[in-house]
DNA sequence: ATCATAGGTGACCGTATGGTCACATGTCAA
DNA sequence: TTGACATGTGACCATACGGTCACCTATGAT
């Protein structure tokens, strides 16, 4: 555990990183996966993926079970919608995200 | 500008620094503010806040307009609502940012 | 023109971060 | 109980990142 780190210092430290943020979009696709499964995903090493989920884990991004020797992991949606909370109110939500669908609609058009 | 870097890397590497989220914390409350304006508020040289901005307009989170001598900072939502849509899909959305509230709630009676 | 104001560049330095490895613990199956 | 499987720890190294400084450019007021 960091000291004088707060929760949403954990939180978006732990989403800086291109490695965790795959690991969560694998997590987001199927939960409940464990180490080994998501490190077969990866060209790093188990003890990358190890300290990856460890710091996920501790900005509570994901929640992990263990079940006999194997080790479970689930993602926790609820920090990223803190964050969607603090720099979006609720009258510029609509707006918003509806600039951010055609964003997004925009690009898988030219792919 | 640096190289190999994902849009999405860039807003998440911006999103990473506690200074650089007071940034939009303060543009958030209030939009257009020059460097000095921002400056006041951080216990920091003008040079640390000049580059934390450039990394917020690189990522697209602040977009500036210049005006005569002065540099109007303004902040632009859409990369977080991004952010958001995805690791949060439309079904679950509901649950979650009820979910969220209730976070801020409990947590706004314990202050 | 002069001077203060507002913003910008490149180099530099200490520390935090990502990744690996040698080694260790706990669990299931035969 | 032997061995293979799944996860865990601490030390270590290279690089990236936050912050400062000496120096520079441009705009506005008098």
């Amino acid at each position: 555990m960091m000291a004088g780190m707060t929760d949403d210092d954990r939180v978006f430290k732990a989403l800086a990183d291109p490695t965790r943020r795959f690991l969560l979009d694998r997590l987001f696709e199927r939960d409940g996966r464990t180490l080994t499964e998501l490190e077969a995903e990866l060209e790093m090493t188990r003890f990358g993926v190890m300290k990856h989920l460890r710091v996920l884990e501790e900005a509570g991004l994901v929640v992990a079970r263990r079940s006999g020797r194997a080790k479970l992991h689930f993602l926790n949606p609820v920090p990223i919608r803190l964050i969607h909370d603090r720099w979006i109110d609720k009258y510029t939500e609509r707006r918003v995200s509806a600039l951010a669908e055609l964003k997004t609609e925009l690009e898988e058009e030219m792919a």
